[in-house]
RNA sequence: GGCGAGGUAGCUCAGUCGGUUAGAGCGAUGGUCUCAUAAUCCAUAGGUCGGGGGUUCGAAUCCCCCCUUCGCCA
């Protein structure tokens, strides 16, 4: 049996964040444990390059967008080696040749086979800009509740979806014209044709998760509606064979992707093969187009479909949805910057399994698992046993304890299957048990204790102990690499693979000297990443009253406020707003002033801010301070006369 | 609004085709060892299993309603 897996292709117009990488552990994971099984494995990867996002924001960026996707193809790339993780030929994309072949190749097989159409349609037209404007481009007013300022698919404020046609007094964002209906042909792929094989194929057992498979009943009882696969120029993407300004849609050459990396690394006879098994990672949000599309775009176009679609579920932090406009995303090279990859790699596995539950990364939990299972008790089981292996028996090991083994090994053999079974939270339980196990043991006997046990007795133990902690380590390869790599120079080890890792020590050979294979996780690291934020972008063009009078401003009178330990910025401040109550913030004007200067004073207090969840706590608004830099506030203050509660206007 | 998934100790989670006093790890508290990155090991405390109603001899587990979180609605 031979593997092709895939995670999704990362869109190239922003920086890789923490929940990328849950999907790319997940997958590296993987795949390190199938090769480790002996498996014959590719693992391709590349950027979705195509579509009006990228091609607009090359624009504003001011390079052509074949530049603009190929340094975001570097940065993705070396941001994936930071967290080990590196792709059969590279980080590719789908700007290439041959996904432009194989597109081409895909479409034409499925028109010549009748399951494309075409047929006018009407769209919201920018004049100014000269261009057809997706969904995302149109604002207006919601046609449901006429809330101000939605975009042309949903309403952010009653949660309605509609056509953009729909919104009142539509404006757009490119031009801020009012857009105009205009007619245009379209291509269609007519998904309904593959309704009965889809239907087959996605409850076919170990396909997708059963959960998936309920919410699929869904779309296949409303019956599955045409696909729109084509987009009108400017687009940047690849022109439709005999057309001279329609485009694929980039969600049609995007999973082809899947197909041209796997060719240009030397692996198309993967996708004509029985024996190989096709194995897409992808986050729920992307479900529909992965197992309806695309399995029906392969089976139009006769390729092998994809054993499994594994869906997992999105990353909050701290229990919050990341997004950028709360300030809790957090980019890949921001965490990288502070923590170690490796430990994000043990924490992700730690809570993934094959589920589409979403996984939160609550900081305070990360450092505990890290901490205490990885370090105190894993890597403490070498650190522990072989400085005194050195001390007292030249550094070499000796036979075993036979019993220890046993148990050992019996636990250790149930973890390959684990890992095929994509259950890395169960791993690691497994395997802290084994060094549960090893530590009592080595507790019990007490082999530093001349008193209790002969040289010989005391040898076998430590060296038993060290061996669990050898097959600790090796279990845990596929998800802390590096540290496994350390252990095997120190231990004088062949590349540990599922086969050797429960083998004896080499009692003929001295070990390396003992040198600390991870360091413990420093909450302050922490809290430095978290206020390593770049300010948020200043946009210094006009706003119109409106959008200042959505600012409720008060003055607010500073009950109590208090140091916060371990943060060099905050201070926490409970204030007296009037008739709103009482309100508590964590305000970063700790280099500037003491807590108890603070006290009395009457300030401005941004009343209406979202609240947001900190580390520390909720924080309920923001006080106002001046600065010409973020290290020096000023506080402002409010007059005098003013009452707590007052608006500023 | 419709559909789907979730809500179990301070934290992260396991457990449910209904059945004895609901489990684990971390954290907390007390103790212990001193080989180890103040790590290990032992002990103790801690839960009306989101709320309410129902079915049942018996419900975290089945049914209904509600609250709440997340995702999808092409």
């Amino acid at each position: 049996m031979r593997y092709l897996v895939t995670p999704a292709l990362p869109y190239a117009n922003a920086h890789l964040h923490l929940g990328h990488l849950v999907e790319h552990v997940q997958v590296n994971t993987f795949v390190r444990a199938l090769r480790m099984a002996g498996e014959d494995v590719m693992y391709v990867c590349g950027a979705d390059s195509h579509g009006t996002p990228v091609e607009i924001a090359a624009q504003k960026a001011g390079l052509p967008p074949e530049q603009y996707v190929k340094n975001w193809q570097k940065i993705y790339e070396d941001t994936f080696k930071q967290f080990s993780i590196e792709f059969d030929n590279g980080f590719g994309s789908t700007h290439t040749e041959s996904n432009k072949k194989h597109a081409e190749q895909i479409f034409n097989k499925l028109n010549e086979a009748g399951h494309i159409t075409t047929r006018e349609i009407d769209q919201l037209f920018d004049p100014k800009a000269n261009r057809f404007l997706p969904d995302r481009l149109i604002k207006g007013q919601c046609p449901k509740c006429n809330a101000e300022d939605q975009y042309g698919d949903s309403c952010e404020k009653c949660g309605s979806t509609y056509r953009p046609t729909e919104l009142i007094n539509p404006v757009s964002t490119l031009s801020g014209e009012k857009p105009v209906l205009k007619s245009s042909k379209h291509y269609f792929f007519e998904l309904s044709h593959y309704a009965e094989k889809l239907k087959k194929w996605t409850q076919t057992p170990g396909v997708i998760q059963h959960e998936i498979q309920n919410s699929l009943q869904a779309w296949f009882k409303e019956g599955l509606r045409d696909w729109d696969i084509s987009r009108d120029a400017p687009y940047f993407g690849f022109l439709i064979p005999g057309e001279k300004d329609k485009y694929f849609y980039v969600w049609l050459d995007a999973p082809i992707g899947y197909i041209s990396l796997s060719d240009l690394a030397g692996g198309l006879d993967r996708w004509n093969d029985p024996d190989t098994k096709i194995v897409h990672f992808i986050g729920k949000d992307i479900t529909y187009f992965h197992t309806l599309f695309w399995p029906a775009m392969l089976m139009g176009a006769g390729f092998t479909l994809p054993s499994q679609i594994a869906i997992h579920g999105m990353l909050t932090i701290n229990g919050e949805k990341m997004s950028k406009s709360r300030g809790t995303f957090i980019s890949a090279k921001r965490y990288a910057k502070h923590l170690s990859p490796e430990a994000l790699r043990y924490y992700f596995a730690c809570k993934l399994s094959n589920s589409i539950e979403d996984i939160d990364l609550s900081f305070e939990d990360f450092t505990a698992r890290v901490n205490a299972d990885l370090v105190n008790k894993v890597i403490n089981l070498i650190s522990r046993t072989v400085p005194l292996l050195h001390r007292n028996y030249e550094g070499k090991p000796s036979k075993l304890n036979a019993d220890i083994v046993s148990q050992v090994s019996k636990l250790a053999h149930k973890i390959e299957p684990l890992y095929r079974a994509l259950d890395t939270a169960q791993v690691v339980r497994e395997v802290v048990h084994i060094a549960d196990i090893a530590n009592k043991y080595l507790q019990d006997n007490a082999p530093w204790d001349k008193n209790k046990n002969t040289p010989e007795q005391a040898h076998e133990q430590l060296s038993t102990a060290l061996w669990a902690g050898k097959v600790c380590i090796g279990l845990l390869k596929p998800i802390i690499p590096n540290i496994a790599s350390q252990a095997e120079s120190i231990l004088k080890l062949k590349p540990l693979d599922f086969k050797n890792l429960t083998n004896p020590l080499d009692t003929n050979q001295a070990l390396e000297k003992y040198q600390h294979l991870f360091q413990r996780i420093d909450p302050k690291k922490i809290t430095a990443m978290l206020n390593d934020t770049p300010a948020p972008q200043k946009d210094n063009s006009h706003i119109s009253i409106n959008d200042f009078v959505k600012v409720d401003l008060r003055a607010a009178k500073v009950i109590e406020a208090k140091d916060v330990e371990n943060s060099n910025k905050l201070i926490s401040v409970t204030l007296d707003v009037g008739p709103l109550g009482k309100r508590h913030v964590f305000s970063g004007l700790k280099p500037h002033i003491k807590p108890e200067e603070l006290v009395g004073k009457m300030v401005i207090l941004v009343a209406n801010l979202a609240p947001r969840k900190m580390k520390f706590g909720l924080s309920e608004g923001m006080i106002l301070a001046s600065a010409d830099t973020e290290d020096t506030p000023s506080l402002i203050h409010a007059s005098k006369q003013a009452k707590p509660g007052d608006k500023v206007t």
